[in-house]
DNA sequence: ACGGTGACGCTCA
DNA sequence: TTGAGCGCCACCG
């Protein structure tokens, strides 16, 4: 995929992992930022999905924090927990249910 | 178990 | 170039 404007070559890997997310799975900004090569930037690519400029194309709503929270979202994490649910994912007060069971492994 | 806090990698002003 | 600020994480009490 080639870089698109007015992106870095970070976040454009960050948002190409997240794509291989299948429906019904999730990832979190840690395994994220370590299939990448770096291994303490959670944060930043917490910082990158953000400001995805492809939504939906990239389901950034797929990645939460990597205790089995939602973590957050930039139109609210309740849009984003509707929408993991729609994917079949179950959530219980904001704590994804068999989080290890469905976390995908890259 | 649980809230506070320091540190971190990356962008943007 | 520098500093602030983030969709986080780990470590303390």
């Amino acid at each position: 995929m080639k870089k698109q404007h007015n992106s870095t070559e970070f976040e454009n890997k960050v948002w190409q992992n997240l794509k291989r997310v299948p429906r019904g799975r999730v990832t979190t900004y840690k395994a994220l930022a370590e299939v990448l090569g770096y291994f303490r930037a959670a944060r930043a690519v917490g910082n990158a999905l953000s400001k995805n400029p492809w939504a939906p194309k990239v389901p950034c709503h797929r990645a939460v924090k990597s205790n089995g929270q939602i973590g957050g979202y930039r139109s609210g994490i309740r849009k984003k927990t509707v929408l993991l649910k729609s994917e079949g994912v179950r959530i219980n007060d904001g704590i994804i249910v068999d989080f290890k069971k469905i976390l995908y492994k890259f």
